[in-house]
DNA sequence: CGTGTTATTGACTTCATTCAAATTAGGTGG
DNA sequence: CCACCTAATTTGAATGAAGTCAATAACACG
């Protein structure tokens, strides 16, 4: 079930990994590394919505998505989170959603609750937390806009230039994620995703090379026009 | 072009209000009231997007929505804000929203800019912000999977209910905002909203007096069934 | 009472969805 | 290394929900 390969660089746990697989910490660049590092496999879920809320995470490598579900399954991603971002922080006891592996992921867990060290001294560390909270916000900000007002070749447009900005080795994206969590992070579904991807590539804006997971941008201030 | 009337029961200021009048800060309900109080207009701007963020602000009376546009003029209202909502807050330099009053309203104007006071002391007042960043935040991951994922009438009908819980005596809701507002808010056009309505209406869900800006909830049960 | 604005209603269109099928990639085991 | 198998993706055709355009109705205000 657990289909290792390739993507996440610093993956150490073997391809079998039991879950919860716990390694010492090992620190990081950041100074605040008070929590310990964990693997997870594809699809694996770090915390579910309404989990007690009793630690928060960062990514180290690998990427990660956090998901609200409607009572019949729909489902809204409302972030995916790459290496160096931070998830899960919550003022409330509990998770206000799941957060599931994309693939192999290796992730720092932070045991302190966020709402104890609000209050609490620590200043350095605790700026990076509203930080990183205020990050969240301006996305959430961003992408209602884009959920609530733009088109569906709009929104793999923004889509594409969103996700190329933070994860792209020029032009190149490695898409951490599925067609479907695409789907339902845009707000549509697979098949209006599949078709817009298509549409950009006849018009030559993008390319979708062999490997599904990648797209060349060829055309950015193209993508930019439709964007919005 | 100034129709002032009814609605602001802490309405002071003269209907014909320039814009920007300023009156002497009344100590309210809060310790913390280091801004003044200001009135605005129907419509009337307090902040646009990209302006400098100098201040942030706290509704006392009336309301207030906060919105981002499109390019060609498509526009999504993120929040409507309601007596004791604080509004405005940024890290970066600029505000990326407008916002306007609804209809009268009268603002506590914040002069500290966020970013200090967040490594700054002032724990309490400092906190205060940190909670009402959060409670955006939860908000707008809430409202992302409205119009992500919810069809018009769930749109409306959760809609209903939030603001019914915000601003409510006891099932009769005076809603300080326009049809456009609300489409504007749940990502629908006016007639869809519109038409929602009346559907609701039909099945006695709701009622809509003569007075369009107030709705009886008649069956909150439904409602809460429809909304997802 | 007229007038301008806001809301509702109706007819028609369209974009995205749904349902269904075909294709492709990638992993598995021989 | 190759044939197979399963899951992911793409494609096609038909439907449908919400949008657009246009007209009417209901207020709010002077």
């Amino acid at each position: 079930m657990l289909s290792a390969l390739a993507v996440s660089p610093a993956q150490i746990a073997p391809a079998i990994a039991l879950r919860g697989y716990v390694e010492p910490a090992r620190p990081a660049t950041d100074a605040q590394t008070l929590g310990a590092t964990r693997s997870f496999g594809k699809d694996e879920e770090i915390f579910g919505e309404g989990d007690r809320a009793t630690c928060f995470y960062k990514v180290l490598s690998g990427a990660v998505r956090t998901s609200k579900l409607l009572s019949d399954g729909r489902r809204q991603i409302d972030a995916f989170h790459l290496p160096g971002d931070i998830f899960g922080i919550e003022t409330g006891a509990s998770h206000r959603f799941s957060a599931e592996a994309l693939g192999d992921a290796s992730i720092i867990v932070y045991r302190r609750c966020s709402l104890d060290s609000l209050s609490a001294g620590d200043s350095a560390f605790h700026s990076q937390i509203v930080a990183a909270m205020m990050r969240s916000l301006e996305r959430a900000q961003n992408h209602m806009l884009l959920l609530g007002r733009k088109s569906a070749v709009e929104k793999v447009a923004s889509f594409l230039l969103d996700i190329a900005e933070r994860a792209t080795d020029h032009g190149h994206v490695e898409l951490p994620m599925s067609r479907v969590d695409i789907a339902d992070h845009l707000g549509l579904t697979v098949e209006t995703v599949s078709r817009s991807l298509t549409g950009l590539e006849r018009r030559n804006i993008i390319a979708l090379p062999a490997h599904r997971r990648s797209i060349v941008l060829r055309d950015r201030a193209a993508l930019r026009r439709l964007e919005a």
